[in-house]
DNA sequence: TCCCGTTCGCACCGT
DNA sequence: GCGAACGGGA
C-alpha cells in the first residue's frame, strides 16, 4: 500500500515518531510542533500498512474538542468514518466501559453522572446532616479531599488517618459520600475514572479482553495525566502493548488538578524499552519568540530538555509595556488592536491573555466603550446553566426515582409550598431509613407524619413527576419529552418572574436544550456493546459534555481568555498581560518552588501561543481586591534576554526607550534614604522605612505620622524632601 | 417565601 | 471592589 501521503508531509522527526516500529514510544512534543498531526498520522500508519484494523486503536485525550478534533482530522487523512476506533477522553472512554460492565464494577444499571455542582451539593447536603460546622468543613474543602483521594487511587479504606482528627473526620465524611452515592446511583467524574481503573484490575477477564483489544494506544497531553490515569493505562497496556504517548513537560499546568509531571519519566522507566522522539521544530512563531520562550523555561529544573526552532522569519522584537495602571494597559491594548484591525487584519487574531479571570472585566469595559467586538473564553457552559440543569433533573428524576441529587434541586423549584421544614423531615426518614429521598417522601404520605398542607404539596409532586414519567413512557421522540417535562414542570412562568434581566436569555436556554435534544446524536458503539436508551444518552452527554460558553461565537471579535484556557490555541497576535510578582506570578505560588515552576510554565504556554507578534504589559500601580498595590515587574520579563524585548513606556508610546530599565540592579535613590523624612500632599510627613526596585519602579515604604505606613511608587508619589 | 442587608474571601476550571 | 451566600425579618 503506498503510504506516501502519510509520511510526506512530515518532517523528519515527526517521520522517525509516526513511521517508529512497534513498542512504546514517548513523543516529547513542544509547542507548535504539529503533535496532533503526529498522532493522526501514526493511527493512519498503523491502518494503511495493515498493522493494526480500526476496532485495535484506543486513543485518549483530555477534552472533548480534542477528541472531536482528532476524529475529524482522522477521517480527512482516511477518506473513510473511523466509527470501530475508540477515540475519546479519559472519562468518556471510562464511562462507556462502565455502561458495558456495571455489573463487574458493582454499579446499578442506569448509574449517572453528577457534574462538580451537583457533588458540591450532595457534600454540603451531607456536611449538614453530619451536624459538622461548615466554617470548620468547608464544602469546597471536603470536595478537594475527596476528589484528590480518588485521583490517587485512594479509597476511604486505604486512607490511614494517623490519630489526626481532621483527616479522620474527611475520611468520615468521604465514607458517608460514596454511601449517599451508591444509595442515589450516582457517579462523579473521579469516580468513572477510578472505577475503570478498579474493573480492570478486579477482573482479570476483562482486563485480558481489552488488553487483547487494544493493542495500540495512543494518549494525548501525557503530561496532564494523574496517577489513577496512568495506573490505568498501565493495566490495559499489560505486557507487551504498544503504547504511543505525545506529551510536553513543559506545557504541564494542571498539577492542582491532580496531573503528575513526573509520569513522563515515569513512563520512560516503567514501560519496556520505551523510545523518545522530540518534535523541536516549530511552525508557529517567530525565531525571536522561541528564543525567548526557550530562555524562560531554560530556569526550570527536572526538565526532559527541548529546545524549540524554527527555518521561519526571524521576527520583531517584544515590545513590553509599562502602563501606569490597569485602566492604562487597557487602553494601549486596544488601541494596538484598533491599529492592527486598521491594517487590514481581523480582530480574531488578536488574544488578550492574563492569569486571573477577574483581569477581564477592565479590559471589557474598554472594548466596550469603545464598540470594539471581544469574546470571553471560559464562563458558564451551557449544561451547567441553573435552569438546565433544573429541566434536567425533572428528567433524570421521572426516570430514576433514586436520583436524590435531582430530587434536591427542583422539590420546591418551581416554589410549591414544599418548605425548608418539610425537605428536612424528608431528609431525616431517608437518612433514618437509608432510604431514597422519593421513597422517604412517598412514607410520610402514607403515614400521613406532617400537616395536611404539606402533605397534600407532596402529593401534588408525586403527580406531577408521575406524569412526567408516563410521558417518557409514552412518546417516542427524547426532544418532545423535554419539550412536555418543561411545559408541565412550570420552569417557564418561574423563570419569566426573574426580574433581573436574565428572564429572556433563562427562557431562550430551555428551548434551546429541546433543540440540542433533538439535534444529539449518540456516539458509535460496538456490536457486542448494550446501547443505551437515548434518554440515558443524552444525560451523560449533558453531563460529560458541558457545551460551549458563549454563543456569538462567530462575529470577528477579539479573543479574551486566561493563560490556562489559552492552551492549544494560537494567535497572531498576543498579548501577556499584568506581568507582576505576585499576580503572574501569583502570590500563592510564589514560595514554593515546584508551584513557581508551573507559573514559568504557564508564561511559556503563554509566549508560545504568539505567531507573528507577542506584547507583554504590566502596570505600576493596580487595584486589586479594592486596594492599590504597586507590583514590581514580573520575574518572568527578566528572565527574558534583554536583546530580545524593546521597552515602551506610556505616556510617549512612540519613543523606544532602552530595555535596560528592567535588568537595572543599582536602585537610582533619586535622594531619597533611609531615615530620609518627606512630605506627600494627601498622607502628610512621614519617615522613609525601606527601598525597593530600581529607576521609575523604585517603591519606598513610609511611615506617616496621621495614615501609619505605606508603600509608594517615588516616580509618582511626588514626595518632597523635608 | 422572598427580599435584602451583611459578610466573607478572593488563581488556574476539563471531565 | 465585587459577587456569592447566608441569615434575619416582614
Amino acid at each position: 500500500m503506498d503510504v506516501s501521503h502519510i509520511l510526506d508531509p512530515l518532517n523528519d522527526a515527526q517521520r522517525l515518531a509516526v513511521a517508529a516500529d512497534a513498542g512504546n514510544l514517548l513523543v516529547l512534543a513542544g509547542a507548535g510542533s504539529g503533535k496532533t498531526r503526529v498522532l493522526i498520522h501514526r493511527i493512519a500508519w498503523y491502518i494503511e500498512t495493515n498493522q493494526a484494523r480500526p476496532n485495535s486503536i484506543l486513543s485518549v485525550t483530555f477534552t472533548n474538542k480534542a477528541a472531536g478534533e482528532m476524529r475529524g482530522r482522522l477521517e480527512q487523512l482516511l477518506g473513510y468514518s473511523a466509527g470501530a476506533m475508540w477515540v475519546g477522553t479519559f472519562h468518556g472512554i471510562s464511562h462507556r466501559l462502565l455502561r458495558a460492565h456495571w455489573k463487574e464494577a458493582n454499579l446499578v444499571q442506569n448509574f449517572q453522572i453528577m457534574d462538580s455542582d451537583d457533588q458540591y451539593r450532595m457534600i454540603r447536603r451531607l456536611l449538614r446532616a453530619m451536624a459538622l460546622d461548615e466554617s470548620k468543613w468547608p464544602p469546597r474543602e471536603v470536595q478537594w479531599f475527596i476528589n484528590g483521594q480518588k485521583d490517587e487511587g485512594l479509597r476511604p479504606k486505604d486512607i490511614s488517618s494517623d490519630d489526626d482528627f481532621h483527616l479522620e473526620q474527611m475520611v468520615h465524611v468521604y465514607r458517608a459520600y460514596e454511601e449517599q452515592c451508591a444509595r442515589s446511583g450516582l457517579v462523579d467524574f473521579a469516580e468513572l475514572l477510578l472505577r475503570a481503573y478498579e474493573l480492570f484490575r478486579d477482573n482479570e477477564h476483562l482486563r485480558r479482553h481489552y488488553q487483547d483489544r487494544f493493542r495500540h494506544v495512543l494518549v494525548d497531553e501525557f503530561q496532564d495525566t494523574n496517577t489513577i490515569q496512568y495506573r490505568w493505562l498501565k493495566l490495559l497496556n499489560g505486557h507487551e502493548g504498544n503504547m504511543f504517548v505525545v506529551g510536553d513537560d513543559d506545557q504541564s499546568i494542571y498539577s492542582w488538578r491532580g496531573a503528575q509531571i513526573e509520569n513522563m519519566q515515569r513512563f520512560q522507566d516503567e514501560f519496556r524499552d520505551t523510545e523518545l522522539v522530540r518534535l523541536e521544530q516549530n511552525y508557529r512563531s517567530t525565531a525571536t519568540i522561541l528564543a525567548a520562550a526557550n530562555a524562560l523555561i531554560a530556569n526550570n529544573s527536572g526538565r526532559i530538555g527541548k529546545e524549540l526552532w524554527t527555518d521561519g522569519e526571524e521576527g520583531e522584537l517584544i515590545p513590553i509595556y509599562t502602563a501606569y495602571n490597569e485602566q492604562e494597559e487597557a487602553r494601549f491594548i486596544i488601541e494596538n488592536v484598533m491599529d492592527w484591525h486598521r491594517e487590514g487584519h481581523r480582530f480574531d487574531e488578536a488574544a488578550v491573555l492574563y492569569r486571573t479571570s477577574a483581569q477581564s472585566r477592565v479590559f471589557e469595559d474598554h472594548l466596550r466603550r469603545n464598540n470594539v467586538p471581544y469574546r470571553v473564553h471560559g464562563g458558564f457552559r451551557f449544561y451547567e446553566r441553573a435552569e438546565v440543569k433544573d429541566a434536567l433533573a425533572y428528567l433524570r428524576l421521572s426516570a430514576f426515582r433514586s436520583d436524590d441529587t435531582a430530587f434536591e434541586r427542583i422539590i420546591n423549584t418551581p416554589t410549591r409550598g414544599i418548605g425548608n421544614r418539610s425537605v428536612e423531615a424528608v431528609r431525616a426518614k431517608a437518612r433514618e431509613n437509608n432510604i431514597s429521598l422519593w421513597q422517604a417522601m412517598t412514607d410520610i404520605l402514607e403515614n400521613k407524619l406532617l400537616t395536611g398542607r404539606a402533605l397534600n404539596a407532596f402529593q401534588n409532586f408525586i403527580n406531577l413527576i408521575d406524569s412526567m414519567t408516563l410521558d417518557i413512557e409514552n412518546t417516542e421522540e427524547l426532544h418532545e419529552v423535554l419539550d412536555a417535562i418543561i411545559k408541565r414542570s412550570g420552569l417557564i412562568a418561574h423563570y419569566k418572574k426573574d426580574t433581573s434581566g436574565k428572564a429572556e436569555d433563562r427562557i431562550e436556554n430551555l428551548e434551546e436544550l429541546v433543540t440540542a435534544a433533538q439535534e444529539f446524536e449518540a456516539p458509535p458503539t460496538d456490536d457486542d456493546e448494550p446501547r443505551m436508551d437515548p434518554m440515558s444518552e443524552f444525560l451523560a452527554h449533558a453531563a460529560l459534555e458541558a457545551g460551549e460558553g458563549q454563543a456569538d461565537i462567530y462575529e470577528d471579535s477579539i479573543q479574551l481568555m486566561t493563560l490556562h484556557a489559552a492552551k492549544g490555541l494560537e494567535y497572531p497576535l498576543v498579548f501577556l498581560t499584568g506581568m507582576e510578582e505576585g499576580l503572574f506570578p501569583h502570590q500563592r505560588s510564589k514560595d514554593d518552588i515546584r508551584q513557581l515552576e508551573e507559573e514559568r510554565r504557564l508564561c511559556y504556554v503563554g509566549m508560545t501561543r504568539a505567531m507573528k507578534k507577542l506584547i507583554l504589559t504590566h502596570a505600576e500601580v493596580r487595584r486589586l481586591y479594592g486596594q492599590e498595590t504597586y507590583p514590581q515587574v514580573s520575574r518572568f520579563i527578566r528572565e527574558i534576554p534583554r536583546e530580545l524585548i524593546s521597552s515602551v513606556r506610556f505616556g510617549n508610546p512612540e519613543s523606544s526607550s532602552s530595555s535596560d530599565e528592567y535588568f537595572d540592579e543599582e536602585p537610582h535613590k533619586q535622594g531619597l534614604g533611609l531615615g530620609q523624612r518627606v512630605s506627600h500632599n494627601t498622607f502628610g510627613q512621614g519617615v522613609i522605612l525601606n527601598l525597593e526596585g530600581s529607576g521609575s519602579h523604585t517603591r519606598v515604604q513610609v511611615n506617616f505620622e496621621e495614615v501609619g505606613t505605606k508603600w509608594l511608587v517615588a516616580a509618582y508619589a511626588d514626595l518632597q524632601m523635608v
